[in-house]
DNA sequence: ATTATCTATAGATCTATAGATAATGC
DNA sequence: ATTATCTATAGATCTATAGATAATGC
């Protein structure tokens, strides 16, 4: 029983010292991307000498794959939560998936700026995440298509194009959480705090996307 | 006569290197980031050796900040072309701001992600990013508002907040052009040429708009 | 006389590793 | 005996500059 525990603690601490330097890793790689990151700051934000960092991850890059494949292994999780109610009208269960994704993308807003920039800085570096991205859509895209049809024969909405819609929703949701810090510089003064423009934002979209669903 | 074509002629040639690294720098600039390009690969780009670079432009970031100037420069002019002939219905103007836009987006489909990527990345280097973006947007906003006001005082239109409208479009353009690298890697085949899929997405996106501003 | 260009190199920064030392579990 | 951690440093890479040489225009 003793023992039992003391390994556990063993293993316990190995896993903190190894995640904490993800976590930093994290940080670090999604504010500044992977050129600007540099594996000293990791370490000092880690709490662990440089040489640890090597020690777990060996490079750089392993490091950085390493964080690529944790945090869109949670984003894939979370996207699999997003499929609504069947039960609910289609025009609802839509829009009630814009509403969910908003609050997936307004949680990691330096997500999709990080992904862009390093697909676009680094595409040999980056494939993980293409494979990462491309595994999360094509399930979602051939879902929601068959669905639109299925509404759209019944007579309940017009007929759409899934791709386009997932667009809509897509651009809509990432670009308003991305660009907020902009506003906020921008517009100082007379824009609303960050819970108040995500609520008022989100209800917005939604209204927009139920618009594009209802025949004419 | 010929001491002054004389003088043009070393004038432009100058002009020439310089703009020559210009050119170079925005191009590796904007697909590197700040941290990621080398002035060593911008100079060879350029076609001249390394030291010219700081002959010409002292440091990294005087060069860098040319590029950020010159660029935004050039979209702040063509932003205000935008500006939709006035004796056109409300609606039809905005959809054919939209659509300007969205050629302007597709044009420079770059921009945006460095951008949103130095200002996350490097907030107090991209002051001039900022400025300038804070600078073209605050007219537009303004004007819009207006417009949208009187619209919708004569009924034409439903009562609309210019500022939702606008980052609607700018989302819908911006993201749309922006990851088009992406689909075409994602979903590969079934996908039209970058041609169709603008034309395309062009009038999705401007039909959205136009939903959005019709009285239910 | 001034401006443009090149070569060579200093100096800074960053990643990675070697090798020593401490901690842990058998 | 193995795993974790530290110190010190090698080696690579990148920016920037010094100083020499060539071109240009008066």
């Amino acid at each position: 029983m003793l023992i039992k525990e003391k390994r556990e603690m063993k293993y316990e601490k190995k896993q903190n010292k190894e995640q904490d330097i993800l976590i930093a890793a994290e940080e670090e790689f999604l504010t500044k991307g992977y050129d600007g990151a540099r594996t000293t700051s990791i370490a000092q934000r880690a709490g662990v000498t440089h040489a640890m960092l090597h020690y777990y991850f060996r490079t750089k890059e392993q490091l950085f794959n390493r964080v690529v494949e944790q945090k869109f292994g949670m984003v894939a999780m979370t996207m699999a939560s997003v499929i609504a109610d069947l039960s609910l009208p289609i025009v609802e269960r839509i829009v009630h998936g814009a509403r969910a994704h908003f609050d997936i993308a307004a949680k990691d807003p330096k997500l999709p700026a990080f992904m862009i920039h390093e697909i676009l800085s680094n595409p040999e570096r980056s494939t993980m995440i293409r494979e990462k991205v491309k595994w999360i859509t094509l399930n979602v895209h051939q879902n929601l298509q068959a669905q639109l049809d299925m509404a759209a024969n019944r007579g309940e909405i017009r007929k759409i194009d899934a791709a386009e819609l997932l667009l809509d929703i897509i651009s809509l949701n990432v670009f308003s959480v991305l660009i907020y810090p902009f506003i906020s510089q921008i517009a100082d003064g007379f824009l609303p705090n960050y819970e108040d423009f995500k609520v008022k934002r989100k209800a917005e979209i939604a209204d927009t996307i139920r618009r594009k669903l209802l025949i004419q």
